[in-house]
DNA sequence: GATGAATGAGGGTTCATTCAT
DNA sequence: AATGAATGAACCCTCATTCAT
């Protein structure tokens, strides 16, 4: 992983690494067509030139910023989810916390990763299909391995039951981004995210669960 | 709403406004940057400089399939969805087979329709998402208009309970878009999809309604 | 031949289209890589967007005009020579002769023609290097072909004869070039060509023919 | 002549500007745009900024090795020309002998020149222009200084007797190049070349000189 | 002296938009 | 109304040259 000319990016100073990064994540994240690196050097503050002895290509450039997206999605959220939560409300509400902890970190990550992952979509056999295959594949392998399932109530199908949950939670999700969106302050949103969230996971434990497990 | 130099437009020879209709949709499907306007009026068999007599430019050109788009599926989906139903469940098994209808009819219209709502943070401007917000916002509100609640179990929050069922039958819905892509008939996908659908609405009755509603 | 995009080549407006093939020629005469797309518009009087529209690419441009050059010269030269001078030195003298109404007519073809040569030569595996040798080996074959050498003195190997007049009226030539290049009345510099030209003639005759066909 | 910044380049490490010296004509082989100063510097192994801290520019940088290239042939040809050898066939010989030990000691000092000869019009502002035609000049007048006309027949303008001869030889050289480009053993090639060379100075002998100097 | 990161003008190309016909 | 030739700004990319270290 990556590999992408890394010999010529590493050696790059690494606050002005960072600045492109952040500026063409942030740009890329209009889709890869649509972002022009005329506006990547002019945020990143740099010349045209120096990015391309840099990254080679417009192309090359997504390319590291995928990777690198990968990459710390990786260190700092799939490897962090800790198995041992059994029970699926707490792996969850585990993964949401690190979910934020991460997005406060890179702002703007999950925008970035969410255009990649349209961008593939659209480009049926692109370079990137298959990663993107593999990732997701092997997400939904790992995010809900070593799941306790005898705790739910016996009479309802337990991947049902894990379906409902995530389908729930991510619609939940997806209805805050438009708000969230336009806030400054991440903070008290979060708060409030987390503890409508808890609601429904009470909702959960109330309807899927066996008595003796409902906290 | 449908004010896009309508007058202009609407002078327009009926079956070549047609012809570019489909055209632009089929083509906008690939995101509002990605369309070509030289596809557009090739497909549409009509002249460039047409093209932007009738429709000022592409950015209106867009603007106006798209409230094309929101027109027919007003006509063909939301003015369409029986109100009488009361039962949630009832009422979501109708509107889906309502948009299985529509989706038959403009095939191009849904790719069109995903494409948009994709890529909404690209529309120049962002002129659309304000659009946006309000027709979701009065889908919400008006799909699940009369609901009966009172036929829901009384220890968890009604709004709360479509949410899930809200939730979950959408994720359902995108987890078998990738499979759909690939496929040729639709017609044994949909049955498919139907049955699938009807087995968490078993679970939903099972789980949310009053003893005496489970049908 | 001349299979370039023809369709839209030639629906160009003839003037402008020879005002491009003009400016192409010589700009093109400084090499295809030296060569710039700006000054060719510039001197064409037309924009960027148009030469595009109806060329292509540069590459194509270049392959249009070669193509070009060669069909001019098939039309104006290879096919014009009388093979009914089984004289060589009659032979040489119409060619010359040909060869100047030529470059009279079309005064950047030769240059444009000089330069192509050189890129291909310098481009081994170039797209047209094939035809040049082609080319060449059937000017070879051709231009000599129908010679009578049984007016050549018998104790000098024909071929060679053939080899020295050519050779030397080759360099002589070329050593007219740069006197040429900056004279505007090519007139009287022809005249002066021909006339010295003819000199060389009386020596070959002398010194090659058997007496009987010395004129 | 050789002022080209000299101060600065003679300050150079002699064995790192011979590395830059062989890395430039190389390079300049494929003619003054063609060559990359990247090249350059990876070839010879220096850095970037120290090739401009020496040379000031590509095109400062072309001029001092032409100007070498010149230096180089002046001393190891056109200084042992043997002006002794009267016999304007002996002295072709002589400098063809020269011409070839040339070429062997410095296989890229030949390829420069032919690049730099038939790239001349592309020189920026066409300064070296002038100094071709003096050199070529030169050559023409000193080459054949001392030469005994004495020994042509008389019938012939003696001027036309050495151009016939010289542009010939051209002639034939110029025919070999092609073939000897990809050839890699020089040896045996320069042998037939030679050789062959022979039989037109039989030819030349025959039909140029007095009985009594044929030998 | 020596480095190579950094620059920016210039290159070829695309495409929405205009306009003479 | 209808055409499509014509435009030019914006795109990605290259490379000789500069300059801080």
């Amino acid at each position: 992983m990556l590999e992408v000319e890394s010999h010529k990016i590493m050696d790059m100073d690494e606050e002005k690494r960072n600045r492109v990064i952040n500026a063409a994540m942030k740009e890329f994240s209009k889709g890869f067509k649509h972002a022009s690196t005329d506006e990547i050097v002019k945020e990143a503050g740099i010349s045209k030139g120096l990015l391309f002895h840099y990254f080679g290509s417009k192309e090359k450039l997504y390319e590291f910023i995928l990777l690198d997206t990968i990459d710390i999605m990786k260190n700092n959220y799939f490897d962090l989810i800790n198995f041992e939560l059994t029970d699926i409300l707490d792996r969850i509400w585990q993964m949401s916390l690190l979910k934020m902890d991460l997005s406060q970190k890179y702002p703007l990550l999950f925008d970035f990763a969410a255009a990649a992952y349209m961008n593939e979509q659209e480009n049926p056999g692109g370079k990137f299909n298959e990663m993107y295959k593999e990732i997701q594949a092997s997400v939904a392998m790992n995010a809900f391995k070593n799941i306790d399932t005898s705790i739910f109530k016996d009479d309802i199908e337990p991947q049902k039951i894990i379906n409902i949950i995530w389908w729930t939670l991510m619609g939940y999700a997806n209805a805050q981004v438009d708000r969230t969106k336009s806030i400054s302050s991440y903070k008290s949103e979060y708060e409030r995210y987390l503890s409508e969230m808890e609601e429904y996971f009470n909702i959960f434990r109330k309807i899927f669960y066996k008595e003796e497990y409902i906290k």
